[in-house]
DNA sequence: TGTATGATCGCCT
DNA sequence: GGCGATCATACAG
């Protein structure tokens, strides 16, 4: 049987950075809908470009309470973001799902959408939350004891190949940004690797 | 009470 | 590549 393995509140405590890289690969659902996790990003309340910066507030409370809980926000008046609390209680630290692969209720995210366009129904973080219906209802839920599930690749699966890069619309450059490497359902490509890196003849696409 | 702003998306050129 | 939509939140007064 592939009953999923339940990701465990333990998982979540630590650096939001390192719960980001290792979520990749993993499996979100919400009401059963959802996909693999291909792209994330983290946030810490160190950090000038997260909404914990300036200290808790009524909205980030999720994100200063124990980890393993869903934080969700409004942005630009009408999309919405989901973030999973990290750390240590009190520490304002998170990770941003930004991508999935979707794989499970394909009709049910292709009718929020407007789309069955796989690569169109969560490749960003207000497309996921659309497809997955994610509102600020949900905020506060705690990870596998609601609706809201997360669990660990299965075991036989590959182990994916995961490649840091900076966040998305954020000035600060630190590699927060989490990628399935190669997976066509991110939301922007990772920017091209160094030279030195790069395979003989290598081309993007 | 008033005002500026944003961890985005989709449509336009 | 550029821009407008649209509003909860944060903060100044």
């Amino acid at each position: 049987m592939l009953q999923p393995d339940p990701l465990q509140p333990s998982f979540f405590s630590r650096p939001a950075a390192d719960v980001a890289r290792d979520l990749i690969g993993c499996t979100f659902l919400a009401d059963g809908v959802g996909g693999r996790i291909v792209e994330t990003e983290a946030y810490d309340q160190h950090d000038p470009s997260s909404h914990t910066y300036r200290g808790r507030t009524r909205r980030n409370a999720v994100m200063f309470g124990p980890p393993a809980h869903l934080y969700v926000y409004l942005i630009y008046g009408m999309h919405h973001c989901a973030n999973i609390a990290c750390g240590e209680e009190g520490f304002g630290a998170g990770v941003l799902l930004r991508a999935l692969e979707p794989l499970a209720g394909l009709e049910s995210m292709a009718a929020r959408r407007g789309t069955a366009e796989p690569r169109l129904l969560c490749s960003g973080p207000a497309r996921l939350t659309h497809a997955l219906d994610i509102t600020l209802a949900d905020n506060g839920l705690a990870v596998n004891a609601s609706r809201i599930g997360l669990f660990a690749a299965p075991a036989s699966a590959t182990p994916p190949s995961v490649v840091a890069a900076p966040r998305i619309n954020v000035r600060d450059p630190r590699p927060w940004r989490f990628l399935a490497a190669g997976s066509r359902f991110v939301s922007r490509s990772a920017p091209r690797q160094s030279d030195g890196d790069r395979m003989p003849g290598a081309r993007r696409g």
